[in-house]
DNA sequence: TATGAATGAGTGTTCATTCAT
DNA sequence: CATGAATGAACACTCATTCAT
């Protein structure tokens, strides 16, 4: 399963768990009955699972219901349609990416150490969640539809791109980034950053096969790490300043 | 049409038209009977198109069918079931990349102005070729499955990054390239490049959806251009060196 | 319909009708919806006819939905597919097979009347049955590759075997039944009567064909079944034994 | 291929073969161009082989045209239809059989050794063309509707019925065969050695299957030939006539 | 809340057969 | 005589979705 951890909104964080209906007869694997906060995430973490794997078109609710072994009658029930549930999961996907973005305070570091935080922090976001990775693949390729129906995804990325504007400002009041028309914002940067985290996850499985070589194999993983901190920083800082010696 | 451009087999380039049987109105997409190679064009135009829209799981025999009003029974049996007319599209879509590279002569050129033109034309490619773009984006979140079933695949490739290495080692024996455990090689060349070109295209959508700028629109074509360049000559170049006043 | 006579599980056989919905017009013979056990028996004896008629290679899923006017889709519901489906039709009738002999209790007779009474009630079952020899009919053209996914085939199969052993043993014992390298033994005995049996229904049509002689002619019952006593009598009693006066 | 010593209809026996147009390539296998009898012959055997696997209805045009690699077209060309080319393997099947029948000279042998002969050359037949044996038995399972189509057949039968018929008349003239109401007739008589001989074949793959046992391995073949007379010649002697020592 | 049964429109694939050359 | 290309109807099987309980 995606996530154990996840919080489950439909119960309230304190409650008390041993005052509980009957328990089912030991043995019996799923969440069973009557405890519908449990039903609704558990159907929700396969949907992730299937949509990842086998995309919107490919994905099925049966196999969803199979995963579970909760009825698909209760999909429905839960989340209206086929749509419905992928539109809950793909927004599932993407609060977590919030969360761990979140998680980075940027504003409490000094300018180059942030962005290189900020580089690394979003090499390991992709690299630990393939599933995001996919989903978004998936998106792109149908144009990006369904995300267009997800309220506050764009103020929830307008607080990325903001946190970043404010870190390319520090920077340059500290005259370490450069400025000028050259110098790039605070979305191209994101998109920078972007293309090298996300290509090196999206792009494993065909990249592998044709040069046999896996770009997510740990052995790789530092040199790229160092690599992809250097090129922004060198894209980024004024010529001499701030490198690590 | 996917690439109007594309050599019909079956019809010497130069042939004189006049003696066939009236030709269908011009405009009417649909090859006429009694032309298998065009027939067989036809389909696996239409099926880059069907499967670089939907995937494979989502893409429909039948809308192939439809768009080239060819009857189901032909595509099976030009191409034996769906997966072989996929892996033929998909074989189709990667030759034309190859032929794209095959265009660029980077060993004509000397060290800088080959890496320069390397970039360029990658990014020219990717743009130019969405389908290409979508096609490989399926294909890993499916796990490369198909490609694996490509010959030729991996050494039309190797040949890529062969030539990269070319030209790599030429621009260190000129000084002009950085050399040494922390300067890249082809393939990490080739996976930077591919990053930035490919992202660009692949998620066009979701960057598009959330932040509201078309990452393909001609307005930023320019300025993505020259940052891409100077991002690479950056992280090859030795410190200094050869670039553009 | 294949067996009128044949239990249905969904209903308690006294059970009171008055309390349900409107019972559909006497005659219509599909099942109406909420009741599984009926619609899964209606689907069966319907691939019973199909599979019987033409053959697993011959019988059509179709048909068998048209048969019952239950969809397609529910006999997948039911049955997987439609060699899940074929199994239980075949099981289904063999194990009617297996009814229709134990019913004959050939322990509790003296051997000479039990291997009469044998006899009889092989020819019988066979005469009565044709879709049982039909479907075996088929089975043996395709290998029996299907039979042997059923379990439970051989020990149902070896009882019968068993049961005839006995019989053997009880009448060489009394010293009715010929003893010696000679004496036919409980399978030879098996082979013997089903093959008269077997073959008078199986290949009752080209007989005829030819022939113009219809083997199941009711002209031609008692003849038969004389004759058929009298050849297995022969063929196992001491000469001058127990025959009738 | 079934039958690689069938005389081809369309061929003079004595043809020279030397004279025949220039040899096709080495390499190319199969019966090549201009030689219309043995195209004719090649589709023949193939059909059969396929029928006799499969039935009418399982049998598979495109899958004759395969085994021969011969087009289909040319098969429409020599046999009409599907049912065409069926009727054509089922009467070269049946064909076999008479030939094989008119081998045995019964009116030259004595009546019980004609008997016994009689019973072991049906018994040898049906061991040997098994796929004489499937094909009569898909007959029957589609109601023997095409055997009826075949001329000739009847009296080609009725021609056997009376060879035997000849010999119960000379067996009662010479007092070794029993007479009466209760002796077979011909008819009867042919029955009861088909049922035999053919079941033994027609049954093997369930009998094996639900057995164990192999009716047709070479172990039990000797005693199942000796059983198999003596049960023939017990139902048809005077009892105490004429039986081997 | 939950379930198992039911549906109709598709979805990949194959069939026997025919056409143009 | 022979071929490869083409067809439309059927074929086994699956889809997202809904109903009765």
């Amino acid at each position: 399963m995606p996530s154990p951890s996840r919080t489950e909104p439909g119960r309230a964080p304190g409650a008390v768990e041993g005052a509980r209906p009957p328990v089912p007869a030991a043995g019996v694997r799923a969440p069973r009955r009557r405890d519908p906060a449990r039903t609704r995430q558990a159907i929700l973490d396969a949907a992730e699972e299937e949509f990842s794997e086998r995309g919107f078109l490919g994905g099925r609710v049966d196999a969803i219901a199979e995963r579970t072994s909760i009825t698909k009658r209760m999909i429905y029930y839960y989340f209206g349609d086929k749509q419905g549930l992928y539109l809950a999961a793909l927004e599932q996907v993407y609060r977590e990416m919030r969360q761990s973005e979140r998680a980075v305070h940027l504003d409490d570091l000094e300018p180059v150490e942030a962005l290189r935080t900020f580089v690394l922090s979003t090499i390991d976001f992709q690299e630990a969640r393939p599933s995001f990775v996919r989903m978004v693949s998936f998106e792109n390729t149908l144009g990006a539809e369904n995300i267009a129906g997800i309220e506050s995804l764009r103020e929830l990325n307008a607080g990325l791109v903001d946190s970043v504007d404010r870190l390319l400002r520090r920077g340059r009041t500290a005259g370490v980034f450069r400025d000028g028309p050259d110098a790039p914002d605070a979305l191209e940067l994101h998109q920078l950053i972007s293309s090298l985290a996300f290509y090196r996850v999206s792009n494993r499985a065909t990249f592998r096969e044709i040069f046999d070589h896996d770009m997510l194999d740990p052995v790789h993983g530092e040199t790229f790490r160092r690599r992809a901190v250097a090129l922004v920083l060198d894209h980024v800082l004024v010529p001499g300043a701030g490198r690590r010696p």
